[in-house]
DNA sequence: GGCCACTATGACAACGTTGTCCCCCAGCGG
DNA sequence: CCGCTGGGGGACAACGTTGTCATAGTGGCC
């Protein structure tokens, strides 16, 4: 701007007015200060405006568990659309479900003056957010709620998710239905195992701890768990899969076998209806909970000030076949 | 930080020693510092800083087409991976294939002093980063050239891939092949295009403008390009997709039709290999895209000044059933 | 005791902006 | 000729930091 200023032989107050379009300048001294900047390939110091001004940064922190993982990368694409309507970008980091990077990842956006942050937590402590809180910076929790904090969450009703897909299952004939879920402790496995339970005994169908495995499941430990549950001397003839990598997973262990069981995946994924047979699943939208989350947030930012919501988007069972299908 | 001087009763240069680690501040001192600090929720003003020092930003700016989008969501992984290695966050936003709100994005970023660019442009202009590049700001084109500035570019083999394609339905005796690609004004729909005619003419099956359908393809208009290629007096049997989304709109448009002919599609996708039939890809890796793209920005950062260097990366067919079938 | 070296600390400027306030000068009425 | 008005423009401080340099005190050594 300096430079600018030099050339154009004003000072580097006109030069501001005129890239800020303020009034008062002599149309010719504008068409100089121009020319100059065009020249010069200047461009506005952000940061330096804004730490002069005290206003906004115009930022928005996202932590998630996963930018690579699509149900993530849907919440990501619907918290942009909307911070780019009110005109915010938006800087996102991947935890990895490690509660020490979620941490790090959200006092780094604090240092850099973000307008506010969405989080979905990997960990269950989040005091370390108290000061920056007060500070005004508004937190909103996606997905699962905060540890030992109060404050604004977005959830989808887990429970409710898999009572119904549990019933579904039991409508359909079903006895023995097990349930492989994420590790319990966190929130949406341990809340997804809640409602599996709830609904096998609302069924009539009693809980049976035999029947749930619960922990990280990679691709070999679904084969493992599958031949336990079909070896059993009751065998599992259905199955809910407590997230989208697990349904995906359970599937390509079942690819080839003859007497497959039914199943019914929390979390809808791309082609689940092109597969033979369809994947039923409890679908939830990725895209409205990024959206009811930023709302939030920005309502806050607006200047809402109620005490903090906790927001729980429905769930729907999307039948698809692969539940009717009795064994 | 004023205000922690204060309370703790020492200068602002003090308490900046301190939060810097700097050395010789007695540490009874410090430690009065620490609590002060601690009483206030102070949190560095990392703008200020990088302000002050003149230093880099620690951000990369990443500007494609559409976080929600598998493909883009694992090269934003990719990218987020080794920057995080280098101590910088990414900030990104989706440009919806226009031209316009790309420039509007990579322009933000540059005022926002981002470190470098990354680009997967939507438009054929680029002169207007001219002046930034000049200025010292990195730009890297990733899975499209640039329009009209010769600078660093990450692409992958388009043409050797749908030349591949090509010939293995050739192999398996298809004469009648279709091509369904995106838009000719997209640099990969049109490269694909050419990989597809040349393909032709190398397997001696001859290159019919009547088997080629490009332009945006939704669901419906798939249905009807299908019938079309289906009720010719020469049939196709054959069809090779331009991306993954024509590629699971065909899918969907043939779900459920007896008579299905082959299809090899463009990009890899989950759950590609548990259809039926198993669908054959031209894969590349997204996550190769972003690191070799993110490696390359880091060079030049890293001081490398060669002239503007243009990878491609290669790909591989991955056969899976669906173009051995001849109908 | 005088001087030196060294440690701990502070005053001040500067980064690139913008907000506040002030000045100059042309034009105009009396 | 004087004073007033208003448009056009500049000087300067300040935002929250950090780099540079200065300074006060402390202890050791001759």
């Amino acid at each position: 701007m300096n430079d600018v200023a030099r050339l154009a032989g004003v000072s580097i107050k006109t030069v501001s007015r005129v890239v800020n379009d303020e009034p008062g300048v002599h149309p010719s001294t504008a068409e100089r200060v121009l020319a100059a900047i065009d020249q010069l390939g200047f461009r506005r110091n952000l940061s330096a405006r804004n730490l002069r001004r005290g206003s906004s940064t115009g930022t928005i922190g996202l932590v998630l568990e996963d930018v690579g993982n699509p149900f993530y990368s849907g919440v990501t694409r619907a918290v942009e659309e909307i911070a780019r309507l009110r005109g915010r970008q938006v800087i996102s980091g991947s935890s990895d479900e490690d509660p020490g990077r979620e941490r790090e990842l959200a006092l780094e956006f604090c240092s850099r003056r973000v307008d506010g942050l969405l989080i979905v937590p990997a960990g269950l402590q989040h005091s370390y957010l108290v000061p920056e809180m007060r500070a005004g910076t508004p937190v909103v929790f996606l997905d699962r709620p905060a540890g030992d904090v109060v404050a604004d969450t977005v959830l989808v009703d887990n429970i409710g998710g898999t009572v119904e897909a549990v019933t579904h299952l039991a409508a359909h004939g079903h006895r023995r239905i097990a349930f492989l879920g994420d590790a319990p402790d966190i929130f949406t496995a341990n809340e997804r195992l809640r409602g599996y339970r709830e609904g096998c005994v609302r069924a009539g169908i009693g809980y049976h701890e035999e029947l749930v495995a619960m922990g990280p499941h990679d691709d070999s430990s679904v084969v493992t768990t599958l031949q336990r549950l079909q070896s059993m001397r009751e065998p599992a003839t259905a199955i809910v899969a407590g997230n989208n990598r697990i349904t995906v997973n359970i599937l390509r262990a079942l690819a080839g076998v003859a007497e497959r069981p039914a199943l019914v995946g929390f979390d809808d994924f791309e082609l689940a209806d092109l597969l033979s047979p369809p994947v039923t699943v409890i679908a939830h939208d990725a895209s409205a909970l990024g959206k009811a989350a930023t709302d939030l947030l920005f309502a806050r930012l607006d200047g809402d000030n109620s005490p903090p919501r906790r927001v729980v988007l429905p769930v729907r069972l999307v039948p698809r076949g692969s539940g009717e299908v009795h064994a």
